[in-house]
RNA sequence: GGCGGGUUGGCGGAGAGGUUACGCAGCGGAUUGCAAAUCCGUGAAGACCGGUUCGAUUCCGGUACCCGCCUCCA
């Protein structure tokens, strides 16, 4: 059996993996707030964790891994998105509008996810439907000594919890004393964080032991791991910006409600993504959805395939920081074009020598997908297939914009006339050594996105590029 | 200020204490009327300064620079 080694950020080790269970390997991915489409960031995670999810279904089996991962649909931006609306005159109640948003949130991110060849997890849990866990965790936190109710809100006393801060590598005394955060008095501890806090009557609110109120925003993971995975899992993963305070509060909260689980075995964090060197923002300019990339409506200004995408996040280690820059998508592009045309026709054959020992390595995507390379370049085209399949490049969807029959489909029989009349002039320019015609004509055709291919003795063939514009055919007299 | 991560050839980007990463671009060649596409071949690296070692880009320490987190952003 493959032996999986995972980099654990808790121990700050490479580990072997083994499974608490291996007839049921447990995973954790922090999800989305959803207030708005996903952006390019955000698919990050969800593209790393898919591919684990992937390795350890082909290791341990489809039907022995559970991977969860949740909907946070309480939020303060979600509030403020349905206030907005509110205030624009819809009449329905705030309950109703912040639902119809998330749940369209929600589709989106489906729809956006799907398009990146990710595969959907076992179950996706949404907080607001796992409020009453999260009361119930929150009132044994207070039973067992570790929160304090004060004002409507319940605390978490970090101080009673002694390794606080050992999965960031922080003591609560350094924190305190660079802290820039305001200390609300109820406070014992600067450090202390809220499990619950009250709403107003123009929030959203559930009835709690501690009045009208909604969870803070960590205890929800602890809730919902706890309720679909058991009190103690094998991987929890989320981007490396959740490893404080997030993470290292759901330990917290974990831990002293369920002492003796050890929660989770794994913690795997993906760095952070950059656009074009910088720090993607809306000020930048340089912030954009997936669905901005999907349809062309990005500093590039050409539609980028899900799979590309997925191919360039895929080139980058999950550990280090990644810079998604147009230069890598064309050429990611050009690559599965290649591939494409070698492995469309070709059945699924065993996986390159390599392949699965890369991945199998902390999830070495770059390393493997040279062993796909090596296998292009050697003629193993059913081995390149079997990568491609197990990274979740879908080859039906890369015909759509790769297979040049695929193109045609979509052409007018003018059109398809007209550059077939085009190709059949110049051939007939060539037969008399015409040249200067003859290249005229390729240039016109090349630049209307027409791809020429020579043959020795008969007309070319040809197929479309993506960007293929009929209307520059008329230029030719 | 505290904590964490990074720095590899023109660009992107991996592994390994000593032997070619790989991809793109470049260069040379095959092919072509010339190109494109395709194929073959090929030069080029390890931020800086020390240390360990027979030998380090790979281990350890320091310096510089970059990035992230510390503010419910993956």
């Amino acid at each position: 059996m493959t032996t999986i080694r995972l980099y654990n950020t808790r121990t700050r080790t490479k580990e072997d993996f083994v499974p608490i269970d291996p007839a049921n390997v447990r995973m954790y991915v922090c999800g989305p707030t959803v207030y708005d489409r996903a952006h390019i960031g955000n698919a990050r995670p969800v593209i790393v964790f898919d591919v684990l999810f992937r390795l350890l279904r082909h290791v341990y089996g489809p039907d022995h891994v559970t991977y969860v991962r949740n909907f946070t649909d309480v939020d303060d931006k979600i509030n403020a998105e349905a206030q907005r609306r509110k205030e624009a005159g819809d009449p329905r109640p705030l309950e109703e509008l912040i639902r119809e948003r998330t749940d369209e949130t929600i589709r989106w991110y489906h729809e956006d996810m799907a398009a990146l060849g990710t595969l959907a997890p076992s179950q996706e849990p949404r907080a607001t439907e796992y409020i009453g866990q999260m009361i119930a965790m929150t009132q044994d936190l207070i039973d067992k000594g570790h929160a304090y109710a004060k004002e409507g809100h319940v605390l978490f006393r970090v101080r009673s919890y002694k390794d606080y801060g050992a999965l960031s590598g922080r003591s609560v005394d350094d924190m305190i004393a660079g802290a820039r955060v305001e200390v609300a008095p109820f406070k014992e501890d600067p450090m202390d964080f809220v499990l619950w806090k009250p709403s107003t009557d123009d929030l959203p609110g559930w009835e709690s032991p501690w009045g009208r109120g909604r969870p803070g925003w960590h205890i929800e993971c602890s809730a919902m791991s706890h309720e679909l995975l058991g009190p103690s899992f094998d991987i929890h993963g989320g981007g490396i910006d959740l490893q404080f305070p997030h993470h290292e509060n759901e330990i917290a909260q974990s831990m002293c409600a369920h002492p003796d689980a050890g929660f989770a075995k794994v913690w795997m964090h993906n760095e952070m993504l950059q656009v074009e060197g910088k720090k993607m923002s809306k000020s930048l300019g340089n912030f954009f959805t997936v669905r901005d990339l999907l349809e062309g409506n990005w500093s590039g200004g050409w539609k980028v395939p899900g799979e590309v995408i997925r191919f360039v996040y895929l080139q980058t280690h999950y550990s280090k920081p990644m810079d998604w820059t147009e230069e890598k998508a064309k050429q990611a592009m050009e690559t599965l074009r290649r591939w494409y045309r070698f492995t469309k026709d070709i059945s699924i054959g065993e996986l390159p020598f390599g392949f699965m020992t890369s991945l199998a390595d902390d999830l070495n995507t770059a390393g493997a997908l040279s062993f796909l390379h090596a296998a292009y370049s050697g003629g193993k085209h059913h081995e390149l297939r079997a990568g491609l399949e197990f990274l979740g490049v879908n080859l039906t969807c890369v015909a759509e914009w790769a297979d040049p029959e695929g193109l045609l489909v979509s052409l007018s029989e003018t059109d398809r006339d007209r550059v077939s009349e085009l190709v059949f002039l110049r051939h007939q320019a060539k037969q008399s050594r015409d040249f200067a015609r003859a290249d005229k004509i390729r240039d016109l055709l090349v630049a209307a996105g027409v791809k020429l291919k020579d043959q020795k003795d008969s007309v070319s063939e040809w197929e479309l590029s993506p960007d293929f514009d009929p209307a520059k055919l008329e230029a030719l007299k």
